[in-house]
DNA sequence: TTGTAAGCGTTATCAT
DNA sequence: ATGATAACGCTTACAA
């Protein structure tokens, strides 16, 4: 017990600044720089008595290192850069949420920068989070300025690419796996009896993910009609529309279209993520159909209001939060020093079947197969 | 085809280290102190010789100075700490969305904590926060733990609360109107026909504006008894439920009371936010009940995805994106060193009708009104 | 085992 | 008008 009965509790003071190192040494009757050490290496080189000083005069104080200070001096700052395409994306939001607890529970701190979906601000926000010395960067990004991977490598920070993989970027990368999901989408409408499929996508340019997903359905659906061809069972068939207008609009003419084909069988449309799903879901109440009934839908993105849509939409649900988690911890990996070559780590999506995809006859009502 | 194909420059410079002011100084043949004042008081006390001098070896090593460095040296971090309770909630994401951009416009970065709802983390939130030299705080948690006060004060940082005020807590507060918006959702659905009126929210304990909410579904409720009970009008009943389960499955025996009950007239639900909808809409789905015709609805927030669930939801509107920039400005206005009382930002909400809430016919089919 | 002192990258207070 | 120099709060050789 350090005997000092200095009246310190007088915390009427309004302002009262952060208590610093020499405040504790001052207290403990040490140096500073034994304060630091029984701060950092409380294990070694320590004798028993004045720890318990120093301990005391810390626990009395309330002190706290300040973060600011140890990063100037170290070059580490316990901060994590998030750089996110567009915090009003249900699925940035989610793999932030993961993201942001597995650092919080691995003692780092996140600071974020949204780009609001302006691509030209990329580096920009590398070059900010940078400026604080963050020790690494999570970045769900555009993925549409390549002279962003330069500005990351410049700063030899390590670096987490998620859904969207940078050209050049020398990088981790964690993502849904686009192509099985894909594979899951289409075979289950295929086995619902649905033929004539087509995938309503966002602009697709520059974007790894969008442009997975769409070779995978092209891909998928060119194998499933090779492999039944001579069967003599109905060759599904693959179209894909790039939606741009927010209201949907240029859908009906698309879904008119697709729906009046039927030559090969029912349709159904597949939409790339949840804004297209918003999409495709409006253009549809405004033809007066109903999901599941004159039109099969299956949708990227399980969002909590999927089970409300109509009769419930299909949706592939990817693991957001795993996908946040799992690039936190790639990231961790190489702060702890770890050397590893760039992974690449593909999580499965999983497929919720709801009303939106229900079974349609084999002979769609009033459509006859014609060769 | 917006493919580039300039081969990049090899950025083999594995750890290239950011330039320092020294390095400035050196190649510019001047002091640091020199650079400095070049850097922070540009106006004053400048030959314009050297000003060129050290401006060309500012931009030829591509310097940009350390905010560590500063912040460590003046105080001043030009971070901002927000603190929200749930990430997931749309509503938080919406605000947060409006702070960040009107901070990153005034040159501030934001620092994130999530308390995931957590409410006994709210010091720690603040703490962690704290240490990291933030200027100021933007609140929106759980108000549940009125030491936070004491946390943020003992920092005598300015602080701003969003949505939920907080016992005790000497700050701005920015928030919707809820006793306006109760209002607009009440009197419509009143307008509309509906007399039975069941309001569904959350928890109330500790979370100002929910109390607020209630208070005002019931104090308007009971003016508008009050105003008609003499003209022989039908009386208009208030109701409230506090849902607790995710899946809204304690809500069906309510509902089904509700309707069945209607001695006054029609029934209608009003639902707290969009959890508290999603939960009503999940039982009535449920139910086989259509929104708007089995039972009239009203919820607080105006999802994206409302207009598509039954016949669409009429919503009560937050501006969720000028709290956020309310809430920011307000916080930059005490850093900039204004002197301001604690203000009260309250902005209006708006009523956005849609088929949920359709009018209904004064004499609801197969109930008869009995006195 | 502990203390002294230098230095991380800035800015501010002196001199000059 | 410019340059030393001393901080800011901390860590870490090096000395003792």
């Amino acid at each position: 017990m350090p005997t000092d009965l200095t009246p310190h509790t007088v915390s009427t003071a309004t302002a009262e600044t952060r208590a610093t190192i020499a405040d504790v040494a001052r207290l403990a009757g040490v140096s500073k720089a034994t304060v630091s050490r029984f701060l950092n290496h409380r294990d070694t080189l320590l004798s028993p008595g004045i720890a318990a000083r120093v301990e005391a005069a810390v626990t009395e104080l309330g002190y706290v290192p300040s973060p600011m200070a140890q990063a100037l001096k170290r070059g580490r700052s316990r901060l994590i850069g998030l750089v996110v395409a567009d915090i009003s994306n249900p699925f940035s939001v989610a793999v932030l949420r993961g993201a942001e607890k597995a650092c919080q529970e691995a003692g780092y701190l996140v600071m974020l920068f949204n780009l609001g979906n302006d691509g030209a601000r990329e580096r920009e926000g590398i070059e900010a989070l940078a400026s604080y010395q963050v020790e690494g960067f999570i970045l769900n990004t555009l993925g549409t300025d390549p002279k962003a991977a330069d500005e990351v490598a410049r700063h030899g920070k390590p670096a987490v690419l998620v859904d969207r993989k940078h050209p050049e970027m020398q990088a981790d990368f964690v993502s849904l796996d686009n192509a099985d999901a894909m594979r899951l989408a289409v075979d289950h409408l295929l086995e619902r009896g649905y033929r004539e499929l087509l995938y309503v996508t966002e602009a697709t340019a520059g974007v790894s993910s969008r442009q997975e997903r769409e070779a995978a359905f092209r891909a998928h659906l060119s194998g499933y009609a090779a492999a039944h061809t001579d069967v003599g069972d109905l060759a599904a068939s693959a179209r894909v529309v790039e939606s741009s207008d927010a209201h949907g609009a240029d859908l009906h003419a698309h879904l008119e279209a697709l729906r009046s084909l039927g030559k090969a069988g029912p349709a159904a449309v597949i939409a790339s993520n949840a804004v297209t799903t918003l999409r495709v879901a409006t253009a549809c109440a405004a033809l007066g159909w109903t999901l599941g009934h004159e039109l099969g839908f299956v949708g990227f993105d399980d969002t909590e209001w999927a089970p409300l849509v109509g009769p419930g939409l299909t949706t592939i649900a990817q693991p957001t939060d795993d996908i946040g988690r799992v690039a936190a911890s790639c990231l961790l990996d190489h702060l702890q020093g770890r050397k590893l070559p760039p992974r690449q780590i593909l999580l499965p999506g999983r497929l919720v079947a709801r009303g939106s995809s229900q079974a349609v006859a084999a002979e769609p009502a009033g459509v006859i197969t014609s060769a």
